[in-house]
DNA sequence: CACGAATTGGAAAACGTTTACCATAAAGGC
DNA sequence: GCCTTTATGGTAAACGTTTTCCAATTCGTG
């Protein structure tokens, strides 16, 4: 069982364990034929360092830990997987931390840079993992971080995301374009800055407009099929009907046609839909849906590479960056008909 | 900068060294009230443990590794939740490791316990991730490790998953009983032992039904939506087209339901179809599905526990595990109508 | 009050690696 | 052949923890 170690390795391939060190990790002033040699032995006895010895020396991981507040959610789904990818590409590997909301998971999954189980955190939330005082947040000695799609809203913490705000009222004013008026939304968590920011560009386009924004046809949900399923009964139930309903996301979409579709409502003609994320299965269902798609590969590509570059010099707080969004119009919207 | 460690700990909460180790970690002999002192103390000045220090000494990591061919498969995803849920009540923690198919990167995955960054190793693919002669398979070490719903196949590795034979001859019965006899199936990668299962129970069905096998009805697909979306196609290329369709997963039903409806065909009163998974969308696409729901939540559950019990005691090889599938009717499948 | 049991202290080894320091050896340029 | 690079060897300290070994102390109970 007993594993072989660094110099016993070195003994076998006839040099000194300093050199089979540098041989086998980069910072190599070893002449390459002695490299090769390590790394024969190395190969031939079956060598593989022990992560955790070289940890404690260098207090690195190589780990990532990835903070969400719901893992199944496909959208985050999709951009963990890219994040995985872009992680393994830099020899980092990525910790799940599904926090299912608890801000007691928050806490222990925002220890684990401290507790050196990771060398930096992606959060999917707008709350720190932290205890702190919001009032002396300064003071609060940050870990490498990067939010994804939301923010902590503190400025701190590098933020990889699309422009929420212009995507919604892009997405609304489709709507209007198609002669909506009566366009309801039902939100994420209006906790949420996505939630918040996408409102603010669904009342930019009713402003620009000049519609009238009706507070009974916005109806703050959670970014869930359930609620969407939910919230468009509410909508239903209004004496005077919306003719479109704005989700501010597919998986609320695909709840609100399921309920929709219940009721005898059909979609596009009688209502129109409209989602946002663009999830692998907005372009399946029936009718499919129009949505906002989000870049979920190049969000999680960024996080990475920007987690990365504070890991290694850690003075660098990286900017902000905003990806593109667009707008793809399926079946699922049409124009409106009285 | 320099974090607090259980030297300075012990110091400060005036006991020794040793005991404040005992304190912090279990296997306690130490009094109720110093124990309280030290973690007062240890809460008080911020301290945590080092994972890599004190890994080093244990060789335990806490964390478990889950390789998975496509982490982004839904009914994976739903496993690897629960994975981590259950990981994480037990103190370990998940490391995703997506492989996309490619052998090398399997390979790296299945390191991580050699280089102690992980305990064990939860497998969701039914290659072995390790470079392994296929004669001298016995004399491989295995590390601690569990089978999520694909065997190896070589009865070392417990085995968490249903029963995939019978669930699939139920799911082909319920067609029969619907007076179906030209029933095509499209499979999933049939190197998988899932799907040759699957097929295996298709057989069955047909043959307890004294039903004839039409090898143009069997198609060897992948586990994707864009499979299901294909391979469709050519079942509708038929002289004589099946009248109902058996999907080995959700996925490919919901790109078969997008072909069939592309075409015209009216699903199920034209053509009948049926899923497998029951995964989270399966319910509110149109038709809602039809499907064998597998208990996925379980099945993660199972495999932590199996795994852990294994990490604790090396010499113990667990037993397998069939837990219960469901076939779940819903508007999907209709009696045959000519 | 005495005696066994339970708890704590002190010191140090061990886990496996990296790296700094210095010494030595080989290689190359003039 | 001398001197400067360059490559390597040897040794040892450090990273932070757990745990062992004893010895010392306290505690509870009769």
């Amino acid at each position: 069982m007993s594993n072989i170690g660094i110099k016993e390795l070195a003994k076998i391939a006839g040099v000194s364990i300093a050199t089979a060190s540098r041989a086998i990790s980069n910072p190599g002033r070893v002449s390459q034929a002695t490299r090769e040699k390590v790394l024969a032995a190395a190969k031939n006895v079956g060598y593989t360092p022990n992560r955790l010895g070289s940890g404690l020396r260098t207090s690195k991981t190589g780990n990532i830990i990835a903070i969400i507040p719901d893992v199944s959610d496909t959208f985050n789904f999709g951009v963990i997987k890219s994040l995985e990818r872009a992680a393994s590409k830099h020899g980092y590997s990525v910790l799940l931390g599904d926090t299912q909301g608890l801000r007691e998971r928050e806490l222990a999954y925002g220890e684990m840079v401290k507790s050196k189980q990771a060398d930096g955190i992606i959060l999917f939330s707008h709350r720190l993992p932290f205890e702190h005082d919001t009032d002396k947040l300064g003071e609060l000695k940050l870990p490498p971080m990067v939010n994804s799609c939301e923010s902590t809203g503190d400025g701190e913490i590098p933020l990889v995301s699309i422009d929420n705000t212009l995507a919604a009222r892009e997405a609304t004013q489709h709507l209007i374009e198609f002669g909506h008026k009566d366009i309801a939304v039902i939100t994420g968590d209006i906790n949420t800055p996505s939630s918040k920011a996408r409102l603010a560009g669904y009342y930019e386009a009713l402003n620009t407009a000049s519609i009238e924004v009706d507070p009974q046809y916005i109806v703050t949900g959670e970014y869930s099929i359930e609620s969407g399923q939910h919230y468009a009964e509410q909508l239903l139930l209004l004496k005077h009907r919306p003719s479109a309903i704005f989700c501010f996301s597919d998986e609320i979409a695909f709840g609100c046609l399921h309920t929709l579709r219940a009721h005898g409502f059909d979609v596009p003609n009688d209502v129109s839909v409209i989602g946002f994320d663009d999830i692998r299965f907005a372009k399946y269902v029936s009718p499919s849906l129009t949505t906002v798609a989000q870049p979920a590969e190049a969000i999680g590509e960024h996080c990475v590479n920007l987690l990365i570059s504070q890991i290694n010099k850690s003075d660098i707080k990286p900017e902000s960056v905003v990806l593109p969004h667009q707008l793809i119009i399926r079946e699922s919207t049409a124009p409106y008909s009285p």
